[in-house]
DNA sequence: CGCTATTTGTGCGTATGTATC
DNA sequence: GGATACATACGCACAAATAGC
């Protein structure tokens, strides 16, 4: 009998923990299969020596792992030998994925049609003379009189009749695009990574020169997998952090 | 046994669930307030009329819905009044969201015991005077000698008895807790933020005093809301970057 | 500071309902 | 119908954490 250990010990943790710590054991080493049956619940109280109500709790820690499937009449399946555990970034809105875009303003002066060159296309990740309609701006938090951010958005020149896009912006470009295009945003890549502030950004931003700051750089990409726009943000240090919050999403319950 | 009520209630669904919906209906109608208390269990079992084991199965399904939190001696604490949206999300296995913990060793050489002062309480956000069980080390990438990141863990004392803890991890420190004590990660906060690097830390990462550096904070939240750990990251600028993909994906409504 | 009351956590026993084979 | 197995539901007792005196 293997099981024993768990039940003999006095354990600073309670007893079901141990036994479903038991049982997944078990299924790891393969006494019990994928695919194959776990003992009834009476069999396996008697094994361990645990009430019925302790072995529900104990089951039920394998059941919300999604290790097994169980079904009245029928019995205890094994699953899985390890969870399949997914973390999702649970937010109901793309912009509260994107923490910045609500309770903020983007002001921004003029447009301006480019080409990519070699520094840009590394720079931002696109193709090299790729055109692209460049915007610029600053964006400030809430009734802030310093920006929180140094802005530039690179349009897909497809939309480059894009309207209301010079002055201040209260609603992400994204959004923009979508009401007069109607492309919508599927994916969005980021990369966030830190850098030293330069001394032209430095000044613009009322920093000192060599302060830290935090560079976001986003992809927007549409159902095609087609670039729409692309945004590159430089955050001095101290007046921003990205802040997210990522879920286990467990498969619903089997419902009978 | 006489007939009791549960016997006679052809009941279209179990007891448990109707107290659980009744509970939710309270709450959404303002009946319990949102960061107030529930009654104690006691008291609902006399209002609703169901033994203390019913109205447990209902509240744990509060409980699993990210309703409530309940803590030993204190109470049941409403959270929320609907369930944390899964309206866009973007799907990865953790790993996939916390870049780094794939390939890449940690090594850590002692554990300490310790108190947060006002410092260390603000810097890892947690109360004051709370106990931690501290670890720092290194982080490697692959086969690199250069470290990509000077790491510090705080551990809830809860599971100070830890095992495998110093020396070369490959794995996370969650999944210690989570083989060792049965205690699942359902929730990730993490913050990012861009900071200069001090001298002690530029001295052991091998860079320049001054250098940007990417901070990653983060709190591994278990099923109750406890924090289980919280990991502090520093990362060379120029030797890591986060990448992460959003992609838009419409749910099946749950709607159980 | 220790004590007590409160509240949730853990654990046991038992009985009956209901789906499956 | 009968046997099996999980699901629901009642009861009780004590442990552990917390808050307040």
């Amino acid at each position: 009998m293997s099981g024993s250990t768990a039940a003999s010990l006095p354990a600073s943790q309670p007893r079901y923990v141990l036994v479903a710590q038991a049982l997944i054991q078990d299924i790891e080493n393969g006494r019990y299969a994928v695919g194959g049956l776990l003992p009834p619940e009476l069999e396996l109280c008697a094994q361990f020596s645990v009430s019925r109500h302790t072995m529900r709790e104990a089951i039920r820690k394998l059941q919300e792992q999604g290790l097994i499937v169980r079904r009245r009449g029928v019995g205890t399946r094994v699953k899985a030998a390890r969870p399949a555990s997914r973390y999702v970034l649970s937010a109901a809105t793309i912009s509260d994925l994107l923490p910045y875009v609500k309770d903020t303003r983007l002001v921004t002066s003029k447009a301006t049609a480019i080409i990519a060159d070699a520094a840009l296309s590394t720079r931002i990740g696109c193709k090299h003379s790729q055109r692209w309609l460049r915007v610029s701006g600053f964006r400030f938090a809430g009734t802030g009189k310093l920006p929180m951010a140094l802005t530039e958005i690179y349009i897909n020149p497809a939309f480059s009749g894009i309207q209301w896009l010079i002055g201040t912006l209260k609603v992400p470009v994204y959004t923009l695009i979508e009401q007069q295009f109607g492309e919508r945003v599927v994916e969005v890549r980021q990369e966030i990574r830190a850098a030293k502030i330069a001394a032209k950004d430095a000044k613009r931003l009322s920093v000192e020169t060599g302060t830290a700051g935090l560079v976001i750089t986003r992809h927007y990409l549409g159902s095609n997998g087609r670039v729409l726009e692309i945004t590159v943000n430089l955050h001095p240090a101290d007046r921003f952090s990205y802040l997210s919050s990522l879920r286990l999403h467990v498969p619903a319950t089997p419902l009978e």
